[in-house]
RNA sequence: GCGGGAGUGGCCGAGCUGGCCAAAGGCGCGGGACUUAAGAUCCCGUCCUUAGUGGUUCAAGGGUUCGAAUCCCUUCUCCCGCACCA
């Protein structure tokens, strides 16, 4: 059976297009249902994982499409930052890498020529997400109101949103520390290196700078470890390089001569003096900050006057270059005698055990430089040696008693306090530098510069906080572990650098045009926007027009319209529309992202909502999905293998097997490993179904609706109301098993059992084919279509389940049919005999009085051993069964507590004599045997091997012979 | 280290507001049907034992309970986040 999916997706599609149903508008009066995913940021391709939670929103949205709901699915992209800039940037360059990524993801020869701009190569790709992923999946989302956070009308909504924050007391500035060249100002330090040409790697770090008083000046050392400063002992200057004199708020300093430069874009007022050699320094004694010894000044080859001031203070214990340098200088004679350090001097110089962790002993350097076997300064084997203490040392250090009062304290907590403290003394100084070396396309270096009008958004805001926090109790949040979490990241959350300088591409920020709104503070609020771009993309309005009084009026409801359309010069009437389906589809019903959103995006999202919109605007979903995994959880990559690009993934596996395999491979909370063979299982599915739905068709007779037809109707409302449930948590692989395993399964079942019924047949099928819709819509649309179904099954309604068609004791009869077959199997199989008949005997009548009896005590809470057997042998039918009668009747008294009353009941009031019978030939037919039926309260029953007395209800007895 | 999550049968994964759990479903595997070829479909089986029973399991070890994969404690192992990166 050969289906051609692929242009079966394709005639679907065409057809919902054409039906209009991706276009979602306004029906006053009518529930609504607003979905979104987070929008991908379009740097490039995309791969099989990202489709993974998308289709989850298509499937969610297409069923609340079926029950009742008018659905606005909008997509959209984001392009903020530089990766635009950057591709831009390869292509012109002729950058064989990227080129070759291109054509391997399908990207036509011609079309690469065009992207040599960063805009063409959004809108290259926005065209592949929207044609090649979305519209390629089957997505029924409103096209029209696609946008893009570089759109001109975009930049407007942002803008507002801004004065809104604004106007909210909630942006605010304050001294920040940036990258930036001298020469062409601030650059992105990022791995693209767009304006870089070294270092995309490097990171901003944070250094304690310490002041060594020496006479009237200070050596100035950096450091990483401000609490390791009980341990000072000496200071090592390199006495190759010449230092610097620079005079710092009436203090001179010395440091490197790069370390000078740097502190000038820091700090204010630095003057330089002149120079000093390092070997000049090389015997003085200097007095440490915090501990207020004097120290002697060393010579040392490691010290770096590109990193940090050039000076560094030494903490033999914990510091690895130190450690092994201090046994250098006291293992060489001639450093003394170069230097004219006295022995006695180099002899007062004792490393001080200070921190206390597990795995080290009293010094940590020494540990590390013995385990890994370094002898010589200048090692290179010293960078790890030094992450590893610095490592441990932070993570599970503990100062010890030789700290003063920072005695006992984890060095997590002692860093600060003791860095804080020696700020506060006047002996330290905050600094920041770069990890590596980074260098601007224009060939300067990149220093970090101190920005002092640096915009944040406070979102560590006491009050919006609260009220964010506050109102995630009444979202539906999934996962649960997320919904709970989501408090804590709201804290955590900090004020955040919402704008930045230099070479980016998005909104400039409205008080100030130098800076542009970073990545993630351009796409927290939009979804609200969606409801408004759909008049922009159709140019009824234009970015113009978009002003702060349109976006006061059409989202928050404010201004009088009259003057809100003269001054933007937007027809009332239109105004008026904008404003009633910006509130008919806000607030948002549901975001869903992926894991990476749950620390910044999603908080960020709700914290502008909550900042800028009211109450009744907020939204009320949030749902987190995991990801599709690499082999061994590794991201998937193409070097790696596996993964395709997406539109040869979908030709291969079809469309609909894959967005099965989405939904139904494992729960939305987990990540899942790629497997082609995995989504082929899935492929095989659909075609099984496909199978199954035409020899439904075609097995369809006049046979009069009997027992299996009311056992298949049955089976398929308590499906129903399964499917809804289940939907109601939005877990689609609950209703995938249900729709694609158990409605499958409960169809191979009544056709077995001899079940054609018309009528049935077409109900079952209506309902099946409906709840296949979401998942799989083009396979449902195909197969509505060959079962004659008018109409195009996207646009039909899901009903309601009918209590009164589901039977508990028609699908506890055909259990207990199965039940009884499997018996037979398993009697056989162990048995070993060559069986030629079964006689199934059914329970004798008095059992059931006892199972009666036994509910109608449970009904009134006082099931008992004793009391059931006492009722039981005050009724002379019953208790003339001796003690048959009493063994039943405690059995019964302890099973049937666990069950609730009304689910036993099929057990002892199904009559099984008929049922058996009904089924005699079905089970002769299954067994290839002769099968009779009778009840052990039949007179002179054929009973050879006397099993007619093990009969019970549910449990009918079995003879083989 | 802090915070969060997880360890279930050959595998993937349900279950985890305690009892219908020897534990869904799928995959894989074995057998059969069909049929001649498909990564097809349909039945049956797939912890041990057994005329439909019983036994031992849900990382390891304790505990609570009449009763635990499910609750508590300890240990071991694994994963994720710790930010300015959508």
């Amino acid at each position: 059976m050969a289906i051609d999916y692929g242009s079966m997706e394709a005639k679907w599609q065409a057809r919902w297009a054409e039906a209009g149903l991706d276009k979602s508008e306004r029906i006053d009066g009518k529930p609504k249902f607003m979905s979104i995913f987070a929008y991908p940021g379009v740097t490039g391709y995309l791969h099989v994982g990202h489709l993974r939670g998308y289709t989850y929103v298509d499937a969610i949205s297409r069923y609340k499409r079926m029950t009742g709901y008018n659905v606005l699915f909008p997509v959209g992209t984001h392009a903020t930052g530089n990766g635009g800039i950057s591709l831009a940037n390869r292509i012109s360059r002729g950058d064989e890498k990227t080129i070759d990524y291109l054509v391997r993801n399908g990207c036509p020869e011609s079309k690469i020529a065009e992207l040599k701009d960063p805009m063409s190569v959004v809108e290259f790709f926005n065209q592949v997400y929207v044609n090649e992923y979305w519209k390629r999946f089957g997505f029924l989302a409103d096209w029209r109101r696609f946008t893009c956070t570089l759109y001109p009308d975009y930049s407007r909504f942002i803008q507002w949103q801004f004065r809104k924050l604004h106007d909210a007391g909630l942006l605010i500035q304050k001294p920040y520390y940036a990258p930036a060249c001298p020469n062409c100002g601030p650059v992105a330090v990022d791995p693209s290196e767009t304006d870089i040409s070294k270092g995309g790697r490097a990171e901003t770090q944070e250094y304690t700078l310490l002041k060594f008083r020496h006479g009237d000046e200070f050596l100035i050392a950096a450091t990483l470890r401000p609490e390791t400063v009980y341990g000072q002992v000496c200071f090592w200057v390199n006495p190759e390089v010449e230092y610097r004199r620079i005079s710092k708020d009436g203090e001179v300093w010395v440091v490197s001569p790069q370390a000078a430069e740097k502190l000038q874009l820091q700090k204010d007022g630095i003057e330089e003096l002149g120079t000093i050699p390092g070997s000049e320094m090389i015997g003085w004694m200097c007095e440490a900050p915090m501990i207020h010894r004097e120290i002697p000044v060393f010579p040392a080859t490691f010290c770096d006057p590109d990193v940090g001031t050039g000076l560094v203070t030494s903490v033999p214990s914990d510091a690895p270059d130190d450690w092994i340098s201090l046994e250098a200088v006291k293992r060489d004679p001639a450093l003394k005698e170069k230097y004219g350090l006295t022995q006695e001097l180099i002899d007062s110089v004792v490393p001080i055990s200070i921190i206390e962790m597990k795995g080290y002993g009293d010094f940590p350097a020494k540990d590390v430089i013995d385990r890994m076997g370094i002898k010589q300064p200048g090692d290179p084997k010293l960078v790890d040696a030094k992450k590893q203490v610095y490592k441990d040392g932070y993570h599970m250090g503990r100062m010890r008693e030789t700290c003063g009062p920072y005695a006992g304290m984890r060095v997590e907590e002692a860093k600060d306090r003791m860095k804080q403290a020696m700020i506060d003394a006047g002996e330290a100084e905050l600094f920041y530098d770069l990890t590596e070396e980074v260098v601007c396309r224009c060939g300067n270096r990149v220093h970090i510069r101190r920005i002092d009008d640096q915009w944040f958004i406070n979102y560590a805001d006491k009050d919006l906080t609260e009220r964010t926090s506050a109102h995630c109790r009444d979202m539906d949040i999934n996962p649960q572990e997320y919904s709970e979490n989501v408090h804590g990241v709201l804290d955590w959350f900090r004020e955040r650098a919402c704008v930045r300088l230099g070479n980016w591409l998005g909104t400039r920020f409205p008080y100030d045009d130098k800076w542009i709104i970073e990545a993630i503070s351009d796409s927290t609020l939009y979804p609200v926007y969606y409801t408004i771009s759909l008049y922009a993309n159709s140019k009824q309005i234009v970015p113009e027009q978009m002003t702060e009084e349109f976006f006061d009026y059409v989202i928050l409801d404010k201004g009088d319209i009259g003057q809100v359309a003269s001054s933007t010069g937007v027809d009332p009437g239109l105004l008026q529309k904008i404003r009633d389906d910006v509130h008919y589809w806000y607030p948002l019903d549901i975001n869903l992202g992926g894991k990476e959103h749950m620390t910044v995006h999603f908080p960020a999202f709700l914290f502008n909502h909550v900042a800028t919109l009211p109450e009744e605007m907020w939204p009320r979903g949030i749902t987190v999905n995991w990801y599709i995994t690499g082999k061994n959880s590794d991201k998937i990559s193409k070097s790696k293998g596996g993964a395709q690009p997406i539109p040869g993934a979908a030709a291969k596996f079809g469309v609909d097997a894959m967005r099965l395999y989405y939904a139904h491979v494992a729960s939305m909370f987990v990540d899942v490993e790629w497997s082609e063979d995995t989504v082929m299982t899935y492929r095989q599915r659909v075609d099984r179904i496909f199978g199954a739905v035409s020899d439904l068709v075609a097995s369809e007779s006049d046979t009069p609706a009997g027992a299996m037809d009311a056992w298949l109707i049955s089976r398929f409302n308590t499906h129903i109301n399964e499917i809804r449930e289940a939907m109601d948590k939005y877990d689609l692989r609950q209703m995938a098993t249900v729709v694609y395993f158990d409605m499958y399964n409960d169809i191979k079942w009544y056709s077995r059992r001899g079940g054609s019924n018309s009528g049935t047949v077409r109900d079952a099928l209506r309902i099946w084919i409906q709840a296949m819709m979401p998942i799989t819509p083009h396979t449902a649309e195909e197969l509505w279509e060959q079962a004659g179904f008018d109409g195009l099954v996207s646009a039909s309604e899901l009903p309601e389940a009918d209590p009164a068609a589901i039977s508990v004791v028609a699908e506890y009869g055909e259990n207990l049919i199965r039940d009884v077959m499997s018996d037979i199997t398993e009697i056989r199989k162990i048995a070993g005999i060559e069986a030629r008949r079964i006689v199934l005997y059914t329970s004798a009548e008095w059992k059931r009085d006892v199972m009666r009896k036994a509910a109608a005590m449970m009904a009134e809470g006082k099931l008992t051993v004793p009391d059931l057997t006492k009722a039981c042998m005050s009724d002379e039918a019953i208790k003339r069964n001796g003690k048959a009668a009493s063994e039943l009747a405690k059995k019964v008294a302890v099973e049937f507590p666990r069950f609730t009353a009304e689910a036993k009941r099929p057990v002892y009031e199904t009559d099984e004599l008929s049922l058996l019978t009904s089924a005699r030939q079905f089970l002769s037919d299954e067994t290839g045997l002769q099968v009779d039926v009778i009840s052990a309260d039949a007179e002179g029953i054929y009973d050879p091997q006397n099993k007619a007395r093990a009969a019970t209800p549910g449990r009918p007895a079995i003879l083989l012979e």
